[in-house]
DNA sequence: TTCCGATAGTGGGGTCGCAAT
DNA sequence: ATTGCGACCC
DNA sequence: CACTATCGGAA
């Protein structure tokens, strides 16, 4: 169990990411890969087209927004048929844990408890379905096909009755700021990563529309560079990622927030560079 | 005009599975 | 039997 | 997951 390490620098902050929503025919994608397999083709399921949250902003009011823990697993999507994973790869679950699932779509998480997300990996991942499966729950924060508002869906949700392994995720009315904040240490304080916030009255709207909203503490530090590691791609020639190591003897690696200037003229050996983690 | 969401492409930690050694 | 690497999860 | 860099269309 680590953490994850991320940014650095004092510079800007940017909130984009990728996403790639949109069902479309199964197709055989050839990966361009590293140019020496040149019959690398991996056959791509459909990918469910889920709604994704923003980083939440001080300035965002998010009075009367809902808030629930964001557990730290799997993202699981059942169409009604399949639990797919974010990228639509079919997951190996066994028989019993799918069986008594609706015939209309949940959006969820797959999870085995706090800061336990290597195990959940590890479970989910193993292409034979073993009995580690009854430490897996299918926490459930959506029925992207039911119709009206967030409030709607979540009394649509209500009156199923789920089996033992699967969790209806429960939200709370969030009253202003300060309760935010409530909200945001209790969860942490129990090992949790974080808030995810919904708009209320929003509709699941696939894409990372907004009216989802993720919330993780940070903290920020120093370290040294003792090391520069080289990149690959459109990187080559400059800098890939930075070794770090912190005062109490911790090494690491940063690899995301540089530009291309920044790659190009690295923080030299020895000085010390600002970053941000967040815990996992 | 500015801004924002979607893409493409890099990077990290970690796991599984298969090919290469 | 080990190792390396791609393809995934976050 | 994090991020940067672009682009086209919405605002």
């Amino acid at each position: 169990m680590k953490q994850v390490w991320k940014r650095m620098f004092p510079g800007t902050l940017a909130l984009l990411a990728p996403v790639l929503i949109w069902a479309k025919e199964q197709t055989t994608v050839r990966k361009s890969g590293s140019a020496s397999n040149p019959t690398n083709t991996v056959s791509q399921r459909s990918q469910p087209a889920l709604m994704l949250a923003r980083h939440w902003e001080a300035e965002i009011d998010i009075r009367g927004w809902w808030a629930s823990e964001k557990f730290d697993g799997i993202r699981a999507f059942w169409n009604g048929t399949e639990l797919l994973t974010r990228r639509g790869n079919p997951t190996v679950a066994p028989e019993w844990f799918t069986a008594l699932l609706p015939e209309w779509p949940l959006d969820g998480e797959l999870w085995v408890g706090r800061k336990q997300f290597a195990k959940t990996l590890s479970i989910v991942r193993d292409t034979v379905p073993g009995a580690e499966w009854s430490q897996v729950r299918f926490l459930v924060f959506d029925a992207p096909q039911a119709a009206g508002g967030f409030e709607q869906r979540q009394t649509f949700l209500q009156q199923w009755q789920p089996p033992e392994h699967v969790r209806l995720v429960t939200h709370e009315r969030v009253a202003n700021e300060t309760d935010l904040q409530t909200l945001l240490i209790r969860v942490e304080q129990n090992g949790g990563e974080g808030l995810v916030l919904r708009r209320p009255g929003s509709l699941y709207s696939p894409g990372r529309s907004g009216d989802w909203l993720k919330v993780k503490s940070y903290e920020e530090g120093d370290a040294e560079v003792i090391g520069h590691l080289p990149g690959k791609g459109k990187h080559s020639g400059r800098l890939g990622s930075l070794q770090v190591r912190l005062a109490d003897g911790r090494e690491f690696k940063l690899g995301t927030g540089f530009s291309n200037a920044e790659r190009e003229t690295p923080p030299p050996l020895g000085s010390t560079v600002p970053f941000r983690y967040s815990g996992f």
